[in-house]
DNA sequence: CGGGTTTGACCAGCGC
DNA sequence: GCGCTGGTCAAACCCG
C-alpha cells in the first residue's frame, strides 16, 4: 500500500515539476521537436546552395513528417494527460481509503481489546476521549518512554510521508483547530495526568444525600438515566493546564476529602467535593502531570444540582459543551465522533483543512479508570521542543488500548500564529475582523458596541495592555498575552470551547450570536479568572471592571447552551473556594 | 468552635 | 484467593 502510494506521489511529483515550469508535458513535448526541427534547419542552412530544390522537397517531407509526429505526439499527450488525471483520482482515492484504513484499524484495535477484555463488564463500556487542546501539547506525558517512541516515529513516518508526496494537507494558517482520534498514549499516564472527571450530564437530580454512599449511588443513578441502558459511560472533562497554584480556580466551592499517591505519579492526587451545595454530587480530583509539575490536570465528574456561581459557569459552561460534545459522539461510531466535531469545527471554519490536524493515536491504555468517556481541555502552553507534527501518529501501540479519544487542538504555540487568527489589528473591529477573516460567516451583529467597550476597558485597566496598545499593535500585543499567559489562554479555549459546545446543538446558536456570545463567554471567563488561585496577572485591574461586564455575564448565560447555568449568580463564593485550596 | 485539611483505614473492582 | 489500585471514609488535627 506504501509501495504503491510512493510510487503514485512520485509520479504525481514529477507532473507537478511540469506544471511548476509553466508548461505541460505535451507541451514540453512540443518543445523537443521544435529543438529538433530547429536542429534540422540549422544543418540545412549549411547545406550548399546548389541543392536547394532538393532541400525543399526535402523540408516539405520533414515538414510534413514533423507535422505527422506533432499529432501523434499530441495524441500521446492527450493520453498521458488522461493517464495523469487518472492516477491523480486515483491517488486522491487510495488517499482516502488510507485514512479509512487507518481509523478502522484504530477502530478494530479497540474493538479487538475490548473483546479481549470480555471478561471484564467494564471493558465493554466504550471509552472516548476528547481532548480539546490549546497550544501545542507537551511531550506525551502519560505515555511510556517506548510508546512515546512509537508514536513520534509513527507520525515522523507520516509526516515524511507527507512531505514526500508534497501534500498539503496542512492547514494554510498556523492556527489549527483539529480533530484527533487519540487513545491515550499511555494508561498510567492518563491515570497520572489525566485526571478524570466531571460529567456534565442533562439531568439534573436535586438530592440531599446525607451519607456519601448515597451520593455515589444517585450518581450512579443518574447517569444511565442519561446514557440510558447497556454499559454505563460517564463523562468526565480533564482540564490540562499550566497553574501554580494548588488548584484552579473554577469559581466553585471544593472540599478535600481525600487524597492518594496514584500509580505512575509521584504527585499526590487530591479529591474534592463540591461544597456550594450539601448534596452535589460534582467531585473534582487535582493532580500534577508527572512529566511537568507546571501542569496542573483537574478532572470534573458530575452535574451540578444548584445555581454556579457566575465565576464558576466559565468553567462550567466548558467543561459541559466538551462534555456534551462528547456524549453526542459517543452515540456513533468513532469515525462518526470525528466526523461530527469536524463538522462543528468547520461550522467555525477554524480549520482549513481538518484532514491534515485529525489524528490517530490509538490506545494502549490498560487503567480501569478509561471506563469513563473523558474529555480534556489541554489548556497548556506550548512546548518549546515538541513539534506539532510529532503529534500526528499512525501508531497502534497495544491492543490494550482500549478507547478511542478525539481532541480538539487549539494550537496556539507560536507567537506568529495568532495574528492569522485575529486578523485585522485595527482595534474597534479586530474581534469582528478576526473571525470575519478566519469563517468568512461569522457576522457580530450591528451592535459591537458591547464588546467594544469591553475590551477597552479591559485594555484601560490592564498597564500590560495599556502600554501593549500604544506601542504596537492589539494584535501583537493579545499574541503576547494569549502565548504567554495560560489564563488568557485558557479563557480564550473556554470561550470558544463553550460556543462550540451550544453551536454543536443545531438551533441553539445562530452563526449571527455567535460571535456576541463569544464575546460575552470570554468577558465571563476573564472575570472568571480574575481570582487567585491560577489567576492571570494580565486580569488583576479587571475586579473594578465587573460593572462594565456585567451585563455581558449575565447574558452570557443563556448563551450557554445548559440551563443548569442558568443560575442566580453567588460570586461571594469565589474567596471561599479558594481558601479551600 | 466551626469548618477545612490530613492521613491511615476501608471498600470495591480488577487482574493474575 | 490474593494483591494491586482507585476511590472514599472518618477520626485527628489545624486554623481563623
Amino acid at each position: 500500500m506504501e509501495v504503491l502510494l510512493m510510487n503514485m506521489l512520485s509520479r504525481a511529483d514529477a507532473a507537478a515539476v511540469g506544471q511548476e515550469e509553466g508548461f505541460s508535458p505535451s507541451e514540453a513535448r512540443k518543445i523537443d521537436i521544435g529543438r529538433e526541427l530547429q536542429k534540422n534547419s540549422d544543418r540545412n542552412s549549411s547545406s550548399p546552395s546548389s541543392h536547394e530544390d532538393l532541400m525543399d522537397d526535402k523540408e516539405d517531407d520533414e515538414l510534413q513528417s514533423a507535422k505527422a509526429e506533432m499529432g501523434s505526439v499530441k495524441e500521446e499527450n492527450e493520453k498521458l494527460k488522461m493517464m495523469l488525471e487518472q492516477i491523480q483520482e486515483n491517488y486522491k482515492s487510495l488517499q482516502l481509503r488510507f485514512l479509512e484504513i487507518l481509523q478502522q484499524g484504530g477502530s478494530s484495535a479497540s474493538k479487538k481489546s475490548t473483546e479481549s477484555s470480555s471478561s471484564d463488564p467494564s471493558h465493554n463500556d466504550e471509552h472516548e476521549l476528547v481532548s480539546l487542546s490549546l497550544g501545542r501539547r507537551s511531550p506525551s506525558p502519560t505515555g511510556s518512554k517506548k510508546d512515546e517512541k512509537n508514536i513520534v516515529n509513527s507520525s515522523k513516518s507520516r509526516e515524511e510521508q507527507e512531505i514526500k508526496a508534497g501534500l498539503s494537507l496542512g492547514l494554510d494558517s498556523k492556527f489549527q483547530l483539529s480533530t484527533e482520534i487519540v487513545l491515550n498514549p499511555s494508561p498510567e499516564n492518563s491515570s497520572g495526568d489525566q485526571a478524570k472527571e466531571y460529567e456534565e450530564g442533562e439531568t439534573l437530580t436535586p438530592s440531599n444525600k446525607i451519607n456519601p454512599k448515597t451520593t455515589r449511588n444517585e450518581d450512579e443513578d443518574q447517569e444511565p438515566a442519561q446514557q440510558g441502558p447497556g454499559p454505563v459511560k460517564r463523562a468526565r472533562v480533564s482540564v490540562r493546564a499550566r497553574c501554580d497554584a494548588p488548584t484552579m480556580n473554577d469559581g466553585c466551592q471544593w472540599r478535600k476529602y481525600g487524597q492518594k499517591i496514584a500509580k505512575g505519579n509521584p504527585c499526590p492526587r487530591a479529591y474534592y467535593r463540591c461544597t456550594v451545595a450539601p448534596g452535589c454530587p460534582v467531585r473534582k480530583q487535582v493532580q500534577r502531570c508527572a512529566d511537568d509539575m507546571s501542569i496542573l490536570i483537574t478532572t470534573y465528574e458530575g452535574n451540578h444540582n444548584h445555581p454556579l456561581p457566575v465565576s464558576a459557569t466559565a468553567m462550567a459552561s466548558t467543561t459541559s459543551a466538551a462534555a456534551s460534545m462528547l456524549l453526542s459522539g459517543s452515540s456513533t461510531s468513532q469515525a462518526g465522533l470525528s466526523s461530527t466535531l469536524s463538522t462543528e469545527l468547520n461550522g467555525l471554519n477554524f480549520s482549513h483543512d481538518n484532514s491534515r490536524a485529525r489524528q490517530f493515536y490509538l490506545p494502549n491504555s490498560t487503567s480501569p479508570n478509561n471506563l469513563f468517556p473523558t474529555v480534556t481541555l489541554d489548556l497548556t502552553s506550548p512546548s518549546s521542543s515538541s513539534n506539532y507534527f510529532n503529534r500526528f501518529s499512525t501508531n497502534y501501540p497495544s491492543a490494550a488500548a482500549r478507547f478511542p479519544s478525539t481532541s480538539l487542538n487549539f494550537s496556539s504555540s507560536e507567537s506568529n500564529i495568532l495574528p492569522t487568527v485575529w486578523g485585522n489589528s485595527n482595534y474597534p473591529t479586530y474581534v469582528a475582523s478576526a473571525f470575519n477573516n478566519q469563517t468568512g460567516n461569522l457576522n457580530l451583529g450591528k451592535d459591537q458596541s458591547q464588546e467594544v467597550q469591553f475590551y477597552q476597558s479591559f485594555l484601560e485597566k490592564n498597564k500590560n495592555f495599556q502600554h501593549g496598545a500604544s506601542q504596537q499593535s492589539l494584535t501583537e500585543t493579545l499574541t503576547k498575552a494569549i502565548t504567554s499567559d495560560p489564563s488568557f489562554r485558557s479563557v480564550i479555549a473556554s470561550a470558544i470551547s463553550s460556543m462550540v459546545g451550544s453551536n454543536a446543538k443545531p438551533g441553539d446558536q445562530s452563526d449571527e450570536n455567535f460571535g456576541q456570545n463569544l464575546i460575552q463567554a470570554i468577558s465571563q471567563n476573564l472575570l472568571a479568572q480574575n481570582g487567585k488561585g491560577c489567576g492571570s496577572t494580565y486580569f488583576n485591574g479587571l475586579t473594578s471592571s465587573s460593572s462594565t461586564t456585567s451585563h455581558s455575564g449575565s447574558s452570557l448565560q443563556s448563551s450557554f447552551p445548559f440551563s443548569i447555568f442558568n443560575s442566580a449568580s453567588t460570586p461571594a463564593s469565589d474567596h471561599k473556594e479558594h481558601k479551600n485550596n
